[in-house]
DNA sequence: TCAGACTTCTTGTACCAACAAGTTGAGCAA
DNA sequence: TTGCTCAACTTGTTGGTACAAGAAGTCTGA
């Protein structure tokens, strides 16, 4: 009968109440103790249960408080409009795209000057430990961490585009900063990956366990020439992607009346 | 000093020496005997901390054989080309890509007719619980489970295109067989997303601890009207979504080269 | 030589015990 | 009422033990 083992079985039982609606997102389960007698297991059996739960992304757990369902809020990221000529890319596309859902945006600020390192370097086309600008972002939306975003130039683009440099952010964004000193973005190459959170990324996303997250690099064109290599590392349980590709203005009107 | 839990130290020793390359991938690891010893902590907590790492995906274990670094080898999936009206897509856009890259494909396939989920009746805008077929195919690369897709057609175009319900391919591929019959893809939805798999995902694509999925839905459109949804889940650790917008001509002239 | 048993390594499962540490609410004192 | 202490819950950490089960090589007997 039961050849499997017993942490399975409570995993098992306790993620088809989850699922059928038992216990509901946010509700706490029972204690490790009330399982414990439930399933005639011991204390250690019933916790390598729930841990395998936690692994999996569908409860959490805190001290003092038990174990809770795993509540899914998740936010809709538009990257095929995100950034294009009519619509420049900077710091406020986020900004608008937060404050448009209701939600308050925070965000802070790095710039600094370093080498490149081997990965980055390849997908700009320059040396390995040439200097590069990184201009480095840390969001939040209501104060939950949310993602992290750094963005490299090359040097020989600073060199045309000095206020790269600067700290802080520029005013009318980036993109249009750059398409001002007649240096047009005219095309990317996005890569989208998951895998679970190095514990610097646990640390920074405030990513509990069992949460992978959603790495998303874009290399910005112009001409031949990558100018920009974009590394965004997102919460995986808070964000989804969204590409609208071809044309959807039919949908569009429709979705309108 | 040592306020850190003592699974953790172990963890984090491990994770140093994995990263600077003193075991490199797919090499064993110490046993669980001999880590005791080095750390000076019994077997349950080096456990933990091996644990930890498994769930974060950096190492594996089996019995008998001992835990070993993972190895990642990741394959890269052109999401933009796949689907266009010069290159229509079908099941040979995987087969095709798949032995380009110098491995051998395999799927197995199963067309059958249910009733529409909620969450996919939405999408295709249709009654909830209505009709639908599903095209349903589980896809390996050399016999390593890769992903599961499942393509869902609504009834009213069924109707139109009786050949939906045919089981086995579509030799020239739907969106041709579609075309033909002068339902144009003219434009797509993309939504992407990632979180720990389910058992049943686990099971098919014989994911082991720690390796979350890719999950990739594409709704596509023809005019105002959904044509079709089509889910994708592919295993975390081995995959790698790509997009191409914009003009990137003279790039690839350059990559030609 | 070869097949099979056996030993010895590995991790997996399951139990017990004890104490640490976070959270909450009851209850007492000012 | 207000503020504090403290008891009673919760999970977290660490130690121990025993046996099950998978893998791999050795040794033995035909």
């Amino acid at each position: 009968m039961s050849k499997q083992p017993k942490y399975q079985q409570v995993a098992d039982a306790l993620r088809r109440e989850i699922d059928n609606g038992t216990y509901g997102p946010g509700s706490r389960l029972p204690s490790e103790a009330e399982l414990s007698a439930r399933f005639d297991a011991s204390r250690n059996t019933v916790r390598s249960g729930l841990n395998l739960l936690v692994s999996q992304g569908l409860i959490s757990s805190s001290q003092g408080l038990g174990y809770a369902v795993r509540k899914h809020e998740v936010f809709k990221l538009n990257a095929s409009r995100f950034e294009n000529l009519n619509f420049p890319q900077n710091g406020d596309a986020y900004s608008t795209d937060v404050t448009s859902a209701g939600r308050r945006p925070h965000q802070t600020f790095r710039v600094e000057v370093t080498t490149t390192p081997g990965h980055i370097a390849e997908q700009l086309k320059v040396e390995p430990e040439s200097r590069a600008v990184l201009r480095f972002c840390h969001r939040f939306v209501d104060d939950v961490p949310w993602s992290t975003q750094a963005t490299y130039y090359p040097d020989w683009l600073v060199q045309e585009a000095p206020r790269l440099t600067e700290p802080g952010d520029i005013a009318e964004g980036t993109t249009r900063y750059l398409s001002s000193l007649g240096i047009e973005q005219v095309g990317y190459a996005d890569e989208i990956l998951t895998r679970m959170p190095t514990p610097e990324e646990a640390r920074l996303l405030e990513i509990g366990a069992g949460v992978p997250v959603l790495i998303w690099t874009r290399t910005g064109y112009s001409g031949e020439q990558p100018i920009r290599y974009t590394i965004t590392t997102f919460r995986g349980d808070l964000n989804r992607m969204n590409y609208e590709i071809g044309d959807l203005s039919a949908r569009d009107e429709n979705e309108a009346k």
